[in-house]
DNA sequence: CGGTTTAATAACCAGCCAGTCAGTTACCAG
DNA sequence: CTGGTAACTGACTGGCTGGTTATTAAACCG
């Protein structure tokens, strides 16, 4: 018999939480929560399905570590981006397709939005944490930007909230059309395009005259 | 022992799929594919689970048969809005709005839409369905008439089908947004309001001068 | 080293649910 | 009224999966 060249397991406590985590993403983005077997979660952290119960009590208490994950460099982004700007608000839209880029090439956008959209029903406390944490802060600094670019009279009237939406819904219907069509054989969107071409034209369709550029 | 008043069941051959389907379309909207339940569906059908069998020989074929009735009239829709409509381009959007509110009153959109979403990654041939019957016809058809109008000198250059998207973008997220976040305590938004501070914007900024009115 | 601690495993369990089927009952033809 | 048919029921089951636990072995320490 040969001898036991590597242990049959490695003690890792301080590893084995960000391991399961990144492992779960992976697993929840592309199957979804319900669909999600822990087993494989376990698999591909390199890891038995018990450890996972040493770290995290239950499979929905996993999947807000996961949100909770995925969430916080979002939020620093946005308000980074927010922040950068005061200026006049046509850099600041002109900045969004290359961040947003940059985002989706780093996590599996997709599969997250398509995640907490498809179970947002069955488990509302976590739509909640999404939304309270990442959605309200994303859209309401977009909305106050637009408020006070319309208060500096570069933009035409309308409800700023709506603008926000406007402005960045085709983005997310590109990534999450991507991650829903493209597979079964739809041409896909390039997303930076899209962003570029809105933008344009949103810049036209809400900036007052002299405020283009 | 009094008279037996009513069975205990009707035989209804032909009206029984129609009803199992239609009950099956609202729970599987509420639920999505995988929480929904075989014995609520057959409840809200008023009907044993045993039934269900007896016309469809598995949820997942139920599903597809869901899918097709919640499919058809929107292609019937789709067609006329654009048919109705060879002339300037500006009027055909112009009455995106009233359409969408009237097909959001008329089936669970949000619901459809996020089960087409979020079932798309476990049942592909669902998502082929979804955009070969429906979503393609429509952004292609969109598409089509904004290269016309492009042709006739109305729009500004740039990709027809990124436009259609940059068009219908809003209003699906709107729609989308009102089934997952307000729920738990977000404001939700007024959809048919979006569509119409959207249109003006992308008239504006899309549209070459002398097409606007 | 040997003893102790505890991370990690693997076999296990309980309950849930899609799918089945033997029996029941509405309906109809004669 | 009656016998035949097939629509319908509802109790059952087999397999799957989230969660538990008795056991093992890696690592640490005196």
């Amino acid at each position: 018999m040969p001898a036991q060249a590597s242990p049959k397991f490695r003690r890792r406590k301080a590893e084995r939480p960000g391991e399961i985590v990144e492992a779960a993403l992976a697993v929840f983005a592309e199957k979804g929560f319900a669909a999600a077997r822990l087993d494989e979660i376990a698999a591909r952290a390199g890891v038995s399905k018990g450890a996972l119960y040493l770290y995290f009590a239950t499979k929905e208490d996993l999947f807000r570590a996961v949100v909770e994950q995925a969430i916080a460099p979002n939020v620093q982004m946005v308000r980074a981006m927010i922040a950068a700007h005061p200026g006049p608000i046509r850099d600041l839209l002109r900045l969004v397709p290359e961040r947003i880029a940059a985002i989706a090439a780093a996590l599996p956008v997709g599969g997250v939005i398509k995640m907490v959209i498809g179970e947002a029903g069955n488990f509302p406390e976590l739509a909640r944490v999404w939304h309270d944490r990442l959605v309200a802060h994303a859209l309401g600094g977009l909305s106050e930007a637009i408020a006070a670019a319309q208060a500096r009279g570069e933009v035409k009237s309308g409800d700023p909230r709506t603008y926000a939406l406007q402005l960045i819904a085709p983005v997310l219907i590109g990534v999450i059309w991507d991650e829903t069509f493209a597979p079964v054989g739809a041409e896909p969107f390039d997303v930076v395009q899209i962003a570029r071409q809105h933008v344009e034209a949103m810049l036209s369709g809400m900036l007052v005259e002299e405020a283009r550029g």
